[in-house]
DNA sequence: TAGCGTTGTTGACGGTTGCTCAACTAGCCA
DNA sequence: TGGCTAGTTGAGCAACCGTCAACAACGCTA
């Protein structure tokens, strides 16, 4: 355990970025087999083979860390997932649903501790994930080919309509999250699965036309 | 703050089941203020007005207690909002889903908190929610009067067509959840939020009718 | 080569919190 | 009175977050 160089043990010094980096990277590795809140900071800084202290001078808290972190995983995840440019919107949707279905059954530790991660830890690490999952409404709705036309005859000024949109896509985003985490592939099929997530994600949005 | 007997401080010695609910209302409490991991024991302790060692006698871990109070707070919460039994499945899925609806608007701080508690704490705290979930699945298939039937022609011992409709509304009912709890009035109309709701699930169990 | 600032790094300390242990006290029954 | 049961507690341990002042390596200038 306190091999004088077992693995890869950082030799002393290191410039500041790459130290970042490294811790990172560390509570990343240790997110996936422990709940958020009891990864210690020991336990990063023994890994790095350095103090704790010097942990806290790159982040000032313990929060801080945390949404490094999350941020972090949060794009490695999800950035592989994109729609291809020149298919129809039916390609589009399916590619992001298989992509998403893969990503967990690949990353299954990695996404649920990410998505615990949005309950458990302090107030950044909630807002955050929040945010990602705005940012993904965007890239949905565009799959979709969905155009934020404003009401027939309407005055545009009224967000009803794309409001309900955006919240409605969120909120689906959210189940499909949960549902796919909760998927058995013992009684349902993969293909059951992803079929059922794409026409439900098409009628979810044809519902808002009106 | 330390008033000798402001409110309602208990006096000295309790039986046990009464300390015990004090406890867990008393953590109820606190939790609409504070995240889950926020809540120290000394806190409950302090304001029942007894030492910490005390509630380690009545739950003997922390996880224990908070899984009580994850319980004790999903059984309030919920036991109100049922189906009446003698109308049209649109409109007993109405009643659910404007009781929800309802349930968020007055209470919340409780809810989120609640929900909130489904990532961070421990494992226990999860499973729980977890099936607290489950438990709602049926109760929402039987407003919708959906009935489990087998495949047409199909073999019974097939468990695709019902294990589907089972995880789809898992799913959904945590995305209606989200969408709920982000909803914002000023954007989006009680009446359309609700109207789109419904329609939602039924359009969803249409879904995995094939 | 000496000096000096910058920057990565650390040991020691304080406060909070989860949890244990042995002991104290109030009621109750023989 | 004595003794049993059950509610209660203070002292103490270990783990962890966060602070502070100081140390050590490197680059720059002279």
């Amino acid at each position: 355990m306190t091999g004088p160089a077992g693995s890869v043990t950082a030799p002393a010094r290191l410039p500041a970025d790459e130290r970042r980096r490294q811790l990172v990277e560390i509570g990343w590795r240790l997110l996936q087999s422990r709940p958020i809140h009891e990864m210690a900071l020991d336990e990063v800084a023994a890994e790095a083979g350095i103090s704790r202290t010097l942990v806290f001078h790159y982040f000032p808290t313990k929060g801080d860390f945390y949404a490094a972190v999350v941020q972090s995983a949060g794009e490695h995840l999800l950035r592989p997932v994109v729609a291809p440019e020149g298919a129809s919107a039916e390609e589009r949707v399916r590619t992001l649903v298989e992509g998403f279905v893969r990503l967990v059954e690949r990353n299954r530790a990695s996404y649920t501790a990410l998505v615990r991660a949005a309950g458990g830890g302090d107030q950044r690490v909630v807002d955050l994930i929040g945010e990602i999952r705005d940012s993904l409404v965007p890239k949905w709705l565009a799959a979709a080919e969905w155009t934020d036309e404003p009401d027939i005859g309407g005055s545009a000024d009224v967000p009803g309509r794309s409001a309900l949109a955006r919240l409605v896509v969120r909120g689906w985003l959210v189940g499909m999250e949960e549902t796919v985490l909760a998927w058995d592939p013992r009684t349902v099929s993969r293909e059951d699965l992803v079929d059922h997530l794409i026409r439900s994600f098409f009628a979810e949005l044809e519902l808002t036309r009106r």
